[in-house]
DNA sequence: CACCAGATCCTCT
DNA sequence: GAGGATCTGGTGG
């Protein structure tokens, strides 16, 4: 990479997932892949809580798939969903198991091997989803429960130096069959890398 | 062991 | 906007 990344560091997760959620857009998600670095600006989060979510995974208590969400926060949740994994930010500490889902990102270095990894030409149609994203950054189980704050590990997020504020929209939660309506969905207003438009 | 429910994606209409 | 492909973990017999 040619810039410095700024890792954020633990006290950012340990929040409401809430607010960690819409923090965590225009923060970067970095890849690191034999030496080589995918990078994306994220672009759509949404925010599972720690308690009383009947759409978050702790909502019927920890199991061998979900105990990455009761680590503190600033460590990887990655599950798998059908063909695809999905990531999840945990948030809080280990008693309170929030996390923030990252729906999309845009591509910003890296986009040969993006491309590569999800068989796709189209930049449009590279990282506008939880599970393209995943593919794209070659983010597989293996990775659950890694600490996002450590620079030394195969995937941390770090923050810019100068980022001009960027309008975000509220919207609720895609994909799911329950807690449908509440507005915990957030993405940058602006981006062409996102799921769905409202 | 069988069943089923998903935080998805892609390919059609 | 609908339907199918396809995989994994949780639950109950």
């Amino acid at each position: 990479m040619e810039w410095e990344p700024l890792i954020i560091s633990q006290s950012f997760y340990d929040r409401d997932p809430i607010i960690v959620a819409q923090d965590l857009l225009g923060k970067f998600l970095i890849r690191k892949i034999n030496g080589n670095f995918l990078v994306g600006k994220i672009t759509e989060t949404e925010a599972y809580l720690s308690s009383g979510d009947s759409a978050a995974h702790n909502f019927k208590g920890k199991t061998k798939r979900n105990e990455s969400l009761y680590k503190n926060g600033g460590h990887a949740y990655v599950h798998s969903m059908r063909q695809y994994c999905l990531i999840d930010v945990v948030t809080e500490s280990s008693d309170k198991p929030g996390s923030v889902l990252i729906r999309a990102v845009d591509p910003v270095e890296g986009i040969d091997m993006m491309k590569k990894h999800r068989n796709e030409e189209n930049d449009d149609n590279l990282t506008n989803g939880p599970g393209k994203v995943c593919a794209a950054f070659n983010i597989t189980r293996q990775l659950d429960g890694i600490d996002l704050t450590d620079f030394r590990g195969g995937l941390f997020i770090s923050s810019s130096e100068d980022r001009l504020p960027e309008k975000i929209t509220i919207s609720s939660r895609i994909g799911i069959s329950t807690a449908k309506d509440m507005p915990l969905r957030f993405y940058l207003s602006e981006s062409a890398h996102v799921s769905k438009k409202r």
